[in-house]
DNA sequence: TACTGGATCCCT
DNA sequence: GGGATCCAGTAT
């Protein structure tokens, strides 16, 4: 398959406008076993302000650490982290330099690679549990912290764009399982494909 | 040097 | 509903 990569300046906006815009379109982690890609389904933004309030849901909060450097550069590379020790989730930085913003890719549908996504979730057949997740999106595409800080222009991963045949509509809502967030629990940042079966629960 | 808890997933 | 599993961030 031919794709057609977003150029740099496409990442320059706020996470909270390009999380909507990255849904329909594709993923590309290619490897040397195979080439991962999948249509980004639903997205969560972190970072910046909503309504003058700062987002405490995001790791940039406390600004710039070892781990969270990534946020901090140029829209246009990827932000990597393991998360309860054993998952890794996978994010797109957005946003001039200093911004520290991203968005979380929370879930997508197979598209190309589906073998080698069904050998690293251990399933058998085709099923929405394959990448209905951030944590099993990785794991099916084969995304760690090997992939971290990765340049989105380059060849190893990036964003695809996609005509959709037929306009989708987009939902909007607050965000999972950041009930710690006392400002950003209740921000409207996550966006997904309605009725799409790849969309993760909750 | 010790402690705490998480942008998750899976099984019970 | 709870356990797995480990490292960054924070507190001693």
């Amino acid at each position: 398959m031919i794709y057609t990569k977003w150029p740099t300046a496409a990442y320059s906006a706020s996470a909270q406008d390009i999380a909507p815009c990255l849904l329909g379109q594709y993923l590309v982690h290619q490897t040397e076993r195979a080439v991962y890609a999948g249509r980004i389904v639903e997205t969560e933004a972190y970072g910046g302000t909503y309504n003058g309030k700062a987002d405490d849901g995001s790791h940039a909060f406390h600004g710039l650490t070892k781990r969270t450097a990534p946020m901090f550069h140029q829209g246009g590379i990827v932000y990597v982290y393991l998360i309860y020790g054993m998952y890794h989730c996978v994010n797109i930085v957005t946003g001039p330099e200093g911004a520290g913003q991203a968005v979380l890719i929370r879930a997508i549908e197979p598209v190309e690679g589906i073998e080698a996504m069904l050998e690293n979730r251990h399933m058998m057949q085709m099923k929405p549990k394959v990448t209905n997740g951030p944590g099993k999106l990785c794991q099916a595409m084969n995304i760690t912290l090997a992939q971290n800080q990765l340049d989105l222009t380059g060849q190893e991963m990036f964003v695809a764009r996609a005509v959709e045949k037929q306009p989708v509509s987009i939902i909007c809502t607050p965000r999972i399982h950041i009930d710690y967030a006392v400002n950003g629990k209740s921000f409207p940042w996550r966006f997904y494909i309605q009725h799409n079966p790849y969309v993760s629960k909750a």
